[in-house]
DNA sequence: TCAACTGTTCATTTTTTCTTGAACTATTTT
DNA sequence: AAAATAGTTCAAGAAAAAATGAACAGTTGA
């Protein structure tokens, strides 16, 4: 694919007696086992979350990593396209789970991953939660007006819509108690 | 598509006047405006838990519904197929999200929604929640197997390691807590 | 036993989501 | 100002997930 171009941008010489093969593979840094095993960790998570595995990927990455990464370190040892590096880091800050880190005198933007479980709860629940709750309050006033004047169901249909009151209640308990455990931890 | 067959099998006479139109649509019998406001309320909730809209649609059309329906009604009223309606309705049973109502003297099954929130976020933590939450806890233990003996980033590595082994133990703080008061709502 | 009925399974098709890569904008350096 | 460097955007392709429908298996009643 891009095998010519990562190897020119590999730095040090030790592929030099690699030339022969250099498009067998890959040059670029290696990942080291806990590194590895770090972004198979955070890829599950995004699976049980379901996000995209690229998701998983790059916070993986940076989780596992001591020195804060630029765009270009990612895609080069993720081997993943600077397209997906882009839109995952970007999908990553909103969400406040990665720091930028402006090293003196370089200018590529570097990441950290941030790890403060407050933060990272919280901006999950504002990102990926919330709208979906602000969504269902619409919709429980929609279901509220559908119920009719004159309807042998209106008992059933009252009922009914006090049960997902009751639910929004137990949603609108729960996540605040989950945010105030989440800042001890 | 089965305009037909979906007209064959209409109960009652009352399309007989529109027998001239009947492959321009739709038979079966009509969803109320409740139904369908319920519908797309789970509808939304299925897609904020990343679940199929066919769950949503089953379980909206039966938490809506009176009586209980069996797996032929639900594909005549959503107009999905058979195979959606099978699936849709194994994977709520399974959750614990549909009751099977034996009718007498009727030999389908049928189905009734489970209201209960108790009952719905348990079977949601056990079908969807603790397979990943096991799977995490192999994948810490592979982790923590990762951090090698002489290595620079040891410390790093092991802080990370408390990092995740916190995080996990957050969550297993939070769901009994999230399963108790469930119970009470 | 056989025909009708009920529900499941699964190969195929359709739809949705994710990834790629190249063009583009913006910024910095020479 | 031109060239080099950073990063974003988005159309197109690839991959994954969901829906379909027809074949199949199991029951029941005639």
């Amino acid at each position: 694919m891009n095998a010519a171009k990562s190897l020119k941008t590999t730095k040090g010489g030790s592929l030099s007696l690699l030339t022969d093969f250099a498009e067998v593979d890959l040059a670029g840094p290696q990942l080291n086992g806990f590194q590895r095993e770090s972004i198979a960790l955070f890829i599950n998570a995004a699976s049980a979350l379901s996000l995209p595995k690229s998701i998983g990927e790059i916070y993986g990455l940076l989780f596992s990593t001591p020195e804060p990464l630029s765009l270009d370190d990612i895609v080069e040892r993720l081997r993943i396209s600077k397209g997906s590096a882009s839109e995952g880091l970007r999908w990553l800050k909103s969400l406040g789970a990665v720091n930028s880190v402006y090293v003196p005198g370089v200018r590529r933007e570097h990441f950290t991953a941030e790890t403060s479980l407050r933060k990272l709860a919280s901006g999950y629940l504002r990102d990926r939660i919330d709208p979906h709750l602000d969504n269902g309050q619409e919709r429980l006033r929609a279901l509220e007006g559908s119920i009719g004047g004159e309807n042998p169901d209106k008992h059933f249909q009252q009922s009914r819509l006090g049960q997902v009151r009751g639910w929004y209640q137990f949603i609108s308990k729960v996540l605040p108690i989950v945010k105030t455990l989440a800042g001890k931890f």
